[in-house]
Order: C-alpha cells, then sequence, then structure tokens
DNA sequence: ACAAAAGTGTTTGGGGTACACCCATGG
DNA sequence: CCATGGGTGTACCCCAAACACTTTTGT
C-alpha cells in the first residue's frame, strides 16, 4: 500500500466453496439450486461477514449449509474479473438477493473434502435445495463458477500427489485399500496398478490394519485399515505418489 | 452466494507484490519505505481499481514501481484477517493516506520474478525509497507482510522444483550453469551437488550453449546458455527438480 | 606458481513399473 | 460351480546420490 488514493471504490468480497465428495466410486461436487431465479446451479457461498476472518466465513458457509463443522478446508485463490457476473439470469439473482446488486463482487475460493458417510445422514435438513454432482459430468454453473471448480480439481490433483492426508479427508474412518485406490484413481483421473499401489502404502506403514473384515459382500472379504497419523507426522514430507 | 444477505459491508480490495529478485548471490525481496509514516517497510501494494481484473491491478503496482512489465507474475492467496490491522503505526499511516482509514482491508497477494540485470537500470526512476533485502534477513514488516512473505516463498519453491520456467524468470537471457546452480540453492536454501545438477539440466536439453563465454574472469571461463523454451513445452510436464 | 571456478564419469542402491495367478466368499 | 473382487512377488530399468581430479584463466 503506497500511495495517497483517490479511489474510493468498495467491491462486495463472498467465498465460494468447492467441496468435494466421494461417494466410492465417483468424485462429486456439492451443488447448490437457487431459491430465486430460474434454475441456475451454483457453488455454495455467501459474503463474507464484518468481523469474520476469511477462514470463518467459509467455515461459516459450509456449516450453515451442510451441518459440517472441523472438516478440511483450504484456500484456493480470489477470482474478480470486474466482468465475472456477465450471464444476464445471474444479474436477476443478484438483483433479488442484494442491496446493491450491481456492485462488483470479488471473490474467494475454498475447497473442502468431506466423506459422504458422515455427510448423508444430514441431507434430509437441508433448506435448499442441495445435490451432489459428479465432477466430470458439472453442467453449466452461474458467473464463473465452472472455472473455480477446475482450478479446485487441479489443486486437489497437486495435493493428493504430495499429501496424503488429504485422501484419508475423503474416506470413512475405516476403509479397504480398494476404496482409497478408487478415490485416487477418481481423483486423478486414471487407473493404477493394484499391486504397485498396495505396496507403496503398506511399505510406507501409513495404514493400520483392524480386527475387522468387510461382511455379506459376495467375494473374499476386504481387510479394514485406518490412517496411521502418527506416522504419517513422520513421514508426510517424504511420502508422495 | 445463496442466500438474501442483510449484511452491507464494503471492505477494501488491495494487491500486494512479492517481488522475488536474484542477484547471483542471494534471493532478495523488493520493499518500500513509507513516504508518510514512520519508517515501515512494507510490500509493495495499492487499491485495485473499480475497473480491472487482480492480475491487472498487481501489473499496474509492479509497472508504477519499476517500470516493468510483461514479467513473471502469479497469485498467492487473500490475506484478510479482520485485526491484520493491528500495529499502532499502521493505523496512523492509513489515517494519513486513505479516505477511510478504519474500512477493513482485505489483500490479494501476488508473487513475481524478476532478474537484476533488467531492473537495476530503471533502480533511479523511482519515486520511492525503494530496496532490495534479502529474504532471509527481512526486518519486521507492515500489517501482515512477513507472513505473506513466508508463503510467497513456500510457493516459489514448490514451483521451482515442479517447473524450470520460473527459475529462468530470475536469471539474464545468457547465464553460466553456475547462476542456474546458485539460483536453485538460494532459493532451495541448500547446497546442490554440481556434476549432478548439471547433469540433469543438460540431459533434458533444456539449455542451449551459446558461442560465447565468460570474459575477464580470474579462473576458466564458464559457457553461456540460453533457455530452450520449445524444448521445455515438449517435456515441462516431465521434468521436476 | 597459485588461486578460483569450469568441466567431466562411474558406481551403487532404491524405487518405479510392468505383469498373472490363486483365494475366500455369497449366491 | 461360478462370479467377484482380495490378496500376493519378481524382474528390470532408470534415476538419484555420492564422490575427485584435471583444465583454463588472471594475477
Amino acid at each position: 500500500m503506497t500511495r495517497n488514493t483517490v479511489n474510493n471504490f468498495n467491491p462486495h468480497v463472498s467465498v465460494d466453496c468447492v467441496i468435494f465428495g466421494f461417494d466410492g466410486v465417483r468424485l462429486n461436487v456439492l451443488i447448490i439450486e437457487r431459491e430465486q431465479g430460474g434454475g441456475v446451479s451454483a457453488l455454495p457461498g455467501d459474503l463474507i461477514l464484518d468481523d469474520e476472518t476469511l477462514d470463518d466465513s467459509a467455515n461459516r458457509v459450509l456449516y450453515e449449509l451442510t451441518g459440517l463443522s472441523d472438516i478440511y478446508l483450504k484456500q484456493l485463490q480470489a477470482f474478480g474479473d470486474p466482468d465475472r457476473i456477465k450471464d444476464l439470469r445471474d444479474v436477476q439473482w443478484l438483483r433479488n438477493v442484494r442491496e446493491e446488486p450491481s456492485a462488483r463482487v470479488i471473490t474467494i475460493a475454498y475447497y473442502s473434502l468431506v466423506n459422504l458417510q458422515n455427510f448423508s445422514p444430514k441431507a434430509a435438513s437441508f433448506a435448499r435445495d442441495v445435490r451432489w454432482e459428479p465432477v466430470y459430468e458439472l453442467g453449466e454453473l452461474a458467473f464463473d463458477h465452472n472455472v473455480i471448480v477446475d482450478k479446485a480439481l487441479e489443486q486437489l490433483r497437486l495435493n493428493l500427489k504430495y499429501d496424503p492426508l488429504i485422501g484419508f479427508e475423503l474416506l470413512p474412518e475405516k476403509f479397504t485399500l480398494r476404496q482409497l485406490q478408487k478415490l485416487y484413481e477418481a481423483v486423478l483421473n486414471h487407473t493404477i496398478d493394484k499391486r504397485n499401489f498396495r505396496k507403496k502404502f503398506l511399505t510406507a506403514k501409513l495404514l493400520k490394519p483392524l480386527n475387522e473384515k468387510e461382511q455379506g459382500v459376495p467375494h473374499k472379504p476386504a481387510q479394514y485399515y485406518e490412517f496411521d497419523r502418527k506416522r504419517y507426522m513422520r513421514i508426510k514430507d517424504k511420502f508422495w505418489f
């Protein structure tokens, strides 16, 4: 901040959340349908309040929408093109919803990871129409939200490669090696050799086997594992996928 | 953006730039001294204008300050704690310089890479007190600028490991292998084996040898190289350090 | 001659990749 | 007995890491 500014322009600032959820097969994103305004889908988001940090804002949006707190949440980046609001339906929706509908809006995008196990029970309690959509089959979203999702996915991939922890955020406490592998395949969008995949995680000792196996499956029941957080702390800088 | 908001809060939005420059030995950051207000150092930055994109804002700040344009510039992240302005000297400075000195300021941080060869000639044309400071010896900066620099350095390191291009942004057109290695050592903050380093870049064929050697040096003169951008385009996804 | 950096190869170990068969369970 | 996924080992290759001496120039 260097100069005496003559510009007294104050934009709105919002947060938008790209919430990823893994259902065992596909990677999904949480999408909301607008209350007022022509069936346009969008990312969950809201204007920030004047006494909360950006992270708090994102957590609040997430909590209000899903009832979840204490979940993985990370800032992606800011999006602030002056013309990011150009679709006519977006303009109309703003007129219904904002006191200053023509104000410029700069949004701080977050991405977030949840496992659908924890999430599903709350599904009935939403105030609005909220749904999961497979990330590779998203339709057109409001504003520049498609761009935001693309960036978030890119970031998620990078992150998953260099930090195994974030994979476990998308899974329930107990999981099988198959689930873990399917998750990696869904995020990275390519298949992985089973033996090599297992080798990497087992030799790294990141997984603790439980005294528990799958039940009622029409094939050899799989071992359940849980994530070894202590071990993770010791080796996280050396592990990558 | 999901709900009818009753909150009409409009913060200021600024950009702040962490401009890295490499002098052949150390990695430096461009620091400005405030015109009005007690010798406090800060990152270059400014409020955004209402019709420019965030990237344009950052480019403008950079141009106004250094005369440089078309240089590497990338968004880092937003910083927006409500209490990021807490130092008394920061508050006073804002009173001198802003029309709404108590408004909350959310800043979008950028980081940028320049080579000091191109830069130095312009040094005299600055309107303000501007200087390079070694990144590992920074004093206390205004606001949360120390945090921003730390994040930028972290990002620069990550980036340098997975994208060789950004290393070349910090060097002049022609450079020696020694300069390139010193740059990597300065950014990554550890020494690197000379033979292995040269092997990696030479076998990747990222460097084109020029018909030119160092002159007037009191030791065997080194070969000059330039960066092979075409080759880079073909292999950038496979090369990492 | 001396100081200072340029330039150059080999060995070794560990890890990534490719690849195919038997096992346990439910129906 | 059949379908389905669980679970296992080996061979090869490449690359990262460690390591020391000769060459060229200016003083």
